[in-house]
DNA sequence: ATATTTTTATGCGACATCGCAAATAAATAT
DNA sequence: ATATTTATTTGCGATGTCGCATAAAAATAT
């Protein structure tokens, strides 16, 4: 019917580049514009979801918190499940983006070991955040919860694991190439041992250990692990 | 008024140790019997907790699962935290108890290496589970969700990581003692190589990793960390 | 100006969850 | 036998939670 009007391409308008309707500030959709900034809601949904879980965080809470109507989130997130793994989406590009910057073993971004260390402070800030709150890992400390309820959140933490050991394992085997690591060493191996590492820093992070704690954990194994 | 009646110690009777009153089953005690065994009771409540979290699991589902009503859950365990605290009580006990026979480091018992296996052996078994679920650590996959509101939690949850901890820095130090590995390691630090690998197996059991998958990276690890 | 579209506001209804209170049942003590 | 004690049964009431439906508001299109 009206497929020949829709060929003005409205949105194309803003950027040159891939035209993504919302990331478009400058043309106004049809409607009445939303109120509220997603990507504000969704950062204060997570930490709400990362701080209280899944099933202890209501609609209401997040309408009340976020000044936005529990119709309002319905329509611009779906249920809760879908909104839940919109934050999650959200708190894993974050990490993956800071990851992808410091762990690239080109060979002139200082040892190993500064690399990993570089590494680990990413994750303990990640953990620890700048408040008293003991906040470890979103996935571990929520996803876990609620995993074997809902298959969705089970395969973003899939996904999520599988994320990190392909990271490691490819990092680990570059250093390797690049004469980092012996030849007798195994890659998978030191891939395992950070992301282990990794996951009982989270641990640790929510039991209420500190920045230093931490600190002296990952000290005490780097050295071990790349004297 | 009526001390002096219960001067005669119905309980003392059995066994001749320290009595427990509930855990004497010879001697009734003075009102209607329990219909009910309190610890096949937590048995169910642990595996319902372990598999669906704290919140997610109602007095109602409990009290459907076990036959019990919830005013006389309320009247053996408490609440709903309480009666999750026992049933955490439990599964920690138990592990514990198998912990305390493998972890013996007397130095007949196999190399350091074997004895880490049977560890390990006995984690993975109680992260995989004789079914098909996908069980994980029972802690910390609803004690991370919770810890942050209720103190009780956080507790039990920082008590766990304790012990653990304290278990493998004595471990290892005695290991040192006996010549088990060299005195230029630091007992600390093998003891911190262990927790994090267990903490990694327990998500990655969570997570759908099979036995054998656990294995293989236990399997890595140790020819590593015990060559 | 009027129609159309999208978002927001308000509120209802069904259901789940928990704590508590009162009545009933089953044992022992006297 | 009767009283006492402890467990169980039944059910109510307050609250929380979610999905949905309807009305109002704020923008653009014609």
């Amino acid at each position: 019917m009206d497929d020949l009007k829709t060929f003005e391409l409205p949105d194309a308008v803003c950027g040159g580049q891939a035209v993504d309707a919302e990331a478009c500030a400058g043309v106004r959709k049809r409607g009445r514009p939303r109120a509220f900034d997603p990507d504000v809601v969704l950062e204060t949904v997570l930490e709400m979801f990362w701080m209280r879980g899944f099933a202890n965080t209501s609609l209401d809470d997040i309408s009340a918190a976020t000044g936005v109507s529990r119709p309002s989130l319905a329509a611009t997130f779906g249920d809760k499940e879908a909104l839940y793994l919109k934050a999650m989406e959200r708190y894993r590009n974050n990490i993956s983006r800071q990851l992808d910057v410091v762990l690239q073993c080109t060979g002139n971004d200082g040892t190993l070991r500064d690399i990993i260390n570089r590494y680990f402070d990413i994750m303990i800030g990640s953990y620890t955040g700048e408040t008293e709150e003991c906040l470890g890992c979103a996935f571990m400390c929520t996803a876990l919860n609620e995993a074997p309820r809902h298959e969705s959140i089970m395969s973003v933490l899939q996904g999520t694991i599988e994320e990190f050991d392909l990271r490691f394992e490819r990092f680990f085997t570059k250093a390797q190439e690049l004469g980092h690591i012996g030849s007798n060493q195994d890659p998978k191996v030191m891939s395992q041992m950070i992301t282990s590492l990794t996951s009982s820093l989270a641990v640790r992070a929510r039991a209420g250990a500190s920045r230093a704690d931490l600190q002296k954990i990952v000290d005490a194994t780097t050295s071990f692990l790349f004297p």
